[in-house]
DNA sequence: GATCGACCGACCGACTGTCTGTCTGTCACT
DNA sequence: AGTGACAGACAGACAGTCGGTCGGTCGATC
C-alpha cells in the first residue's frame, strides 16, 4: 500500500520512530529495519529522506537541541528574575526540557544518560558544551556588574561548570548513593562559587529556596 | 600454516595489531577481519582468545590504563619534588605517556583525540576521570598542609579540573587557533588556582619554568 | 473549464557486500 | 586420550543501493 506524504511530514514520522526506538534499544541496538517497519515504509523511502543511519541521528539531535537551547535561552532573557535565580532556572530548563508539550525530543533526554549510545551521547554533549555557556555568560556578566560575581573569565567559568556538571551528574553515575550525590552537589556548589568569585553560600541560599522542583528526578 | 603459541603471546599480538588498526581507522572502521589478517590467524583463533570485538577494545584499554596510571602514580609518589611542580609532572606524564619504551599502548594516545571512536573515547575518559583524581588528591593535601592550597574539597577539585581539561584540551578542538588555545590555557590556570585556593600566579610561575617540554604536541 | 500528458519526486523492495560471531573439526603436545 | 590452540566454512544480520513504479501537479490544448 502506497501512501504519499509531504517530505517533511515523513521525515518527522521517521524521526519520531527513531526517537522512540533509540530510546528503547540504543542507536546501535536499533536497525534501520526496525525504524522503517515502525513507520510503515520501505527501505528505499528511508534512504530517500536520510542519507544514512547516522544522518537520522544527527537530525534528531538537531531537532532536539533547538528545543532545548531555545527553552534555556528564553529563560535566560527574562531580566526580571534576579541573576542567581535565573542561572538556576536556566539549568533546570536544561534538565527538564521537553514536557512542555512541544512534541519532539520527548524521549531524548532519556538517551543521554545511557552509556550504550556512545556516539549520540558524545554529540549531544558537544551541543550542550558549545551551546549552553554562551547562554549563561551574559547572565554572569550581569552578576559581575551588580557586584555579585567577580571573574575575568566568565565564559570559561561557565564552560568548566557545564562540562563538569554534565560529566558527573548526567552520566551513568548510578553507583553513587544518595548521600554521596548530595555531598557531590555541595562541593560542586562550593567550587562554582569560588570560580565565579561569589560570596560563599550565595548560590546555596537561592538554591534551597527554589530547590523543591529539583532533586527527585529518576 | 599452523603456528602454535602461548595464549598470552597471541593475545598480545592481537592487541598490538588492534592497537595500530584502531589508531589508523578507528574502532568501527576496523573489521575483525582486518585484525586477524594483520596478525595472520583465522577467525576462530581470534574468537578463541577474545569473546567479542568490544572485548578486544576493553583489553586494550586496560593494558593501556595500567601503563598510563602507573607512570602517573610513580611520579606522584616522588616527594622530593615540590608540590606544584609534581602536579604538573603528573599531568605531563599523562599527556606523553608511552614513549618510555614500555612497548604497549604506543598508539592509543592517538586514538583518544579522534571523535570517531566514540565508545573507546568514552571508556578511556572514564578510566582517566576515575583514575587520575585519586592520584592527584594526596598531592593537593600535601599542598594544603604546606599552606600553598586551601580547599575543603581537594578530590572534587581535581575531578573538576581533570574532567574539564580532558574535554577541552584533549578533544577534537582543532578549530581553535593557537592564540585561542593559549588564552584558554591562561583562563584554565587562573580558574584552577581559584579552585585550589592557591595564590594567584603560583601555578603559572612553575609552569613557565618547566614549560619547555610541553606545547608543541601536534 | 474540462481533459490530457509530461514531469517530478515520494515510494518500493529485491539485491549487494560486509561484518560479527559460531560451529565443527584438526593438530600438537602432554 | 585429553586439553587447549588453531583453522576456516558458515550463518545471520545489517547498512546502503538501484532500477523502477506510482500518485499528484500543472501547463497546454481542446
Amino acid at each position: 500500500m502506497r501512501v504519499v506524504k509531504e517530505a517533511e511530514e515523513r521525515r518527522n514520522e521517521i524521526l519520531d520512530a527513531a526517537d522512540e526506538l533509540f530510546g528503547q534499544k540504543g542507536f546501535d541496538g536499533t536497525s534501520t529495519n526496525d525504524i522503517l517497519v515502525k513507520v510503515g515504509i520501505a527501505r528505499g523511502t528511508l534512504y530517500h529522506h536520510f542519507k544514512s543511519k547516522e544522518d537520522i541521528m544527527d537530525a534528531l539531535i538537531e531537532r532536539y537541541s533547538i528545543n532545548l537551547l531555545g527553552a534555556a535561552q528564553e529563560v535566560a532573557l527574562d531580566k526580571s528574575v534576579p541573576v542567581i535565580e535565573r542561572i538556576l532556572r536556566v539549568v533546570m530548563a536544561l534538565n527538564i526540557s521537553s514536557e512542555n508539550g512541544s512534541g519532539s525530543g520527548k524521549e531524548i533526554m532519556e538517551h543521554i544518560h545511557r552509556p550504550q549510545n556512545a556516539l549520540m551521547h558524545q554529540k549531544i554533549q558537544k551541543v550542550i558544551i558549545s551551546g549552553v555557556p554562551p547562554i549563561l555568560t551574559p547572565i554572569i556578566r550581569e552578576g559581575i556588574e551588580q557586584g555579585k560575581f567577580n571573574t575575568p573569565y566568565p565564559y570559561e567559568c561557565m564552560e568548566m561548570v557545564i562540562v563538569y556538571a554534565n560529566a558527573i551528574f548526567d552520566d551513568d553515575r548510578v553507583d553513587l548513593t544518595n548521600e554521596e550525590r548530595t555531598s557531590r552537589m555541595l562541593s560542586f556548589i562550593f567550587n562554582v562559587e569560588r570560580l565565579l568569585g561569589a560570596e560563599s553560600g550565595s548560590l546555596m541560599n537561592v538554591m534551597q529556596i527554589l530547590g523543591k522542583g529539583r532533586d527527585g528526578n529518576e
